[in-house]
RNA sequence: GGUCCCGUAGCUCAGUUGGAUAGAGCACCAGAUUCCUAAUCUGGGGGUCGCGUGUUCGAAUCACGCCGGGAUCACCA
């Protein structure tokens, strides 16, 4: 029920009508025309620009089309009043009547309030996380993990056929010293003294289950054999290992996919995918040999020119074409990427996002292109990035070594301040803008920390519907409650009406949310109808009758039982879209 | 130097994809409250939306140019 799609309809109508009696042209085009919450409530309830969008065509003032807007206006249901205001908007207040459809359409646990047909059951590709399987996901991993997770919800819930993806990294030269690393691992196993893990190799002691498995299956067979003789079976070893490491950990987050691609077999398939996709683009004559020119600036020290095996990644707006080739002859990642983004697009799906990290934006221009040739652009690839997390601990900032192997993983973040916390306040920002995640504040009980604060209210309003009413109104038990047999005509106060006015704008959220591919809309909506329940909470301190139960007063206690189912399966709602648990009790 | 992202209240950040007088939290100031529907409440001050030009009925939002911060920059992944 989304209030806004409802009333754009009957304005449609109208606009209509005034095209049949020759005010508006037969072609009037009705694309700009918004129909919005006012940004201040005092102007009413909706707001749209129709008037203004459509004076030119008309050849009116804008005042006085929105004169006959308004007329006609009028004369429909659910339409309290209509006002000119301005330059020429129509401010539009609704009837109470209108107000309780959607309580009730919030509270009635057979609809599923926010969810909407925005998707029409499109396919949708979100690939994230995709790091290499080379050891425990890292913490800088975490917020692309939760980021795509929450997005991939966000989609499903608006009504597309969601796919979450994971590629795996396992074709490049880090999955190789991840096998030699398992090597020395596997001699350690086998009672070899190895000493110091020498620079260059994984030095992790996640590593060592993995040597010893290795020493259980082959014994000592591989002992001072080169390494052409246990390479391939050793990497393949470490990286099942490794995604099962990796699969735990994402799952202690409660992050899920549905498809694993490794980019192994698109080399070592039947057909060798990375090859055929350069063949498909040399036929369309975008492949060519040539030399490509040193980055403008400061030239690297080791800058080689040579020839390169090139996409013409120019023509669909990158800055330079590309390599597809290495010098050693090998495939490029970008080459593989691109038969791997072919093979999502020939697996029909024409609507991809890619979520990555900050260090990879610079990536994010040339797979937009190869996104358009390899679809001849019928394909929507969306890329998002998101910005580094600066974890504070005690005030400072927590200092991370890779090289000595102290990185902090995930799974120590997700065991530390569980997977809520850590999800919740990954997404309450923007994805492209820094975001600090300090130990101590992310932990607190108080309203400051906003984790808290929108689970407090879920539980606050659980136990007043499932522990206080049984208590004071057993005829009221949420077992046998009829939302539609209450009178919610008795909701009239101010901050009653604050919260069905914040509920009434959640399906527009959530479908704004999915259009931009933008979560965080979400999270920060969720805090500002906690807020609203929190405030009118506080008020019945204050005022007694204000109270939710309402002291022997079984009518305005039934429809403020309404009021509060609405909100709670709303903040439920957007929670679960969130991937955070709706919890009911606080500890 | 190129590219991408960011720049909004003292601080941390939203901002309805171009709308009306730009918002929230923290901090600050002033009151209330020792109560219980547990882990305070109410109100207030505070702004050149980095700067400039342009596009139009209308710009924090779009375009271009600067300034400042961050990421990245053949071949790695």
């Amino acid at each position: 029920m989304n209030l806004y799609h409802h009333f754009g309809e009957q304005l449609t109508s109208v606009l209509d009508a005034l095209r049949d009696q020759g005010v508006l042209p037969p072609d009037a085009d009705f694309t700009r025309i918004t129909v919005e919450p006012p940004r201040d409530p005092s102007h009413g309830d909706i707001a749209t620009n129709a008037a203004m969008a459509l004076a030119k065509m008309a050849k009116m003032a804008p005042r006085d089309l929105a004169q006959k807007i308004t007329e006609l206006l009028l004369q429909l249901p659910d339409i309290d009043s209509a006002k000119i205001a301005g330059p020429g908007f129509i401010n539009i207040t609704i009837p109470p009547s209108f107000w309780q459809k959607i309580i009730l359409a919030a509270a009635n646990a057979e609809i599923s309030y926010g969810r909407s047909e925005l998707g029409r059951g499109q396919k949708v590709n979100v690939e994230f996380v995709s790091t290499n399987p080379t050891g425990p996901v890292h913490v800088g991993h975490c917020r692309g993990a939760v980021f795509g997770d929450a997005l991939a919800n966000l989609l499903d819930y608006s009504g597309y056929d969601v796919t979450r993806e994971y590629y795996i990294n396992d074709a490049g030269a880090q999955v190789d010293v991840l096998a030699r690393s398992a090597y020395l691992r596997y001699l350690e196993a086998l009672g070899e003294d190895i000493g110091e893990i020498p620079d260059g190799l994984y030095p992790g002691d996640y590593l060592k289950p993995v040597g010893k498995a290795l020493a259980d299956k082959f014994g000592d067979q591989f002992k001072g054999q080169k390494d052409a003789e246990w390479l391939a079976a050793f990497r393949l070893f470490s990286i099942v290992s490794m995604m099962d490491i990796i699969r735990a950990d994402l799952k202690a987050l409660n992050v899920r996919f549905d498809v694993f691609s490794s980019e192994r077999a698109l080399i070592e398939g039947k057909v060798n995918m990375v090859e055929d996709t350069i063949d498909d683009l040399r036929s369309k004559g975008l492949i060519y040999e040539g030399v490509l020119p040193p980055p403008k600036g400061k030239l690297p020290d080791d800058w080689d020119e040579r020839e390169q095996t090139l996409f013409k990644a120019t023509e669909f707006g990158d800055d330079v074409d590309r390599a597809l080739i290495k010098a050693d002859g090998t495939y490029t990642y970008f080459a593989a990427d691109m038969a791997y983004h072919r093979d999502k697009y020939r697996r029909s799906f024409n609507k991809m996002i890619d979520v990555m990290g900050a260090d990879h934006s610079g990536y994010v221009k040339r797979m937009k292109a190869a996104g358009k040739a390899l679809s001849d652009g019928t394909a929507e690839l969306d890329i998002k990035i998101c910005q580094l997390v600066n974890l504070v601990r005690n005030g400072k900032p927590v200092k991370m070594s890779k090289r000595s192997g102290s990185f902090i993983t995930l799974r120590e973040v997700v065991d530390e301040v569980g997977p809520d916390v850590v999800r919740f306040i990954m997404l309450y920002r923007k994805n492209d803008a820094t975001l600090e995640f300090d130990f101590d504040k992310v932990q607190e009980q108080s309203k400051d920390n906003p984790v808290f604060y929108v689970q407090y209210a879920h539980a606050r309003i659980h136990s007043v519907l499932y522990r206080k009413i049984p208590l004071e109104m057993p005829d009221l038990e949420m077992a046998s409650f009829e939302p539609l047999k209450q009178d919610l005509s008795v909701l009239t106060d101010s901050g009653e009406l604050a919260l069905v006015k914040r509920l009434a704008q959640y399906p527009r959220i959530v479908e704004q949310a999915a259009k931009t591919h933008e979560p965080h809309r979400i999270a920060f909506y969720l805090y500002e109808l906690a807020a609203d329940l929190h405030t009118q909470w506080n008020r019945g301190t204050e005022k007694p009758e204000l109270r939710f139960i309402s002291d022997g007063n079984k009518k305005v206690t039934g429809a403020r039982a309404v009021l509060l189912l609405a909100v709670a399966k709303t903040l439920a709602s957007g929670l679960e879209i969130l991937g955070v648990h709706p919890i009911e009790e606080m500890r």
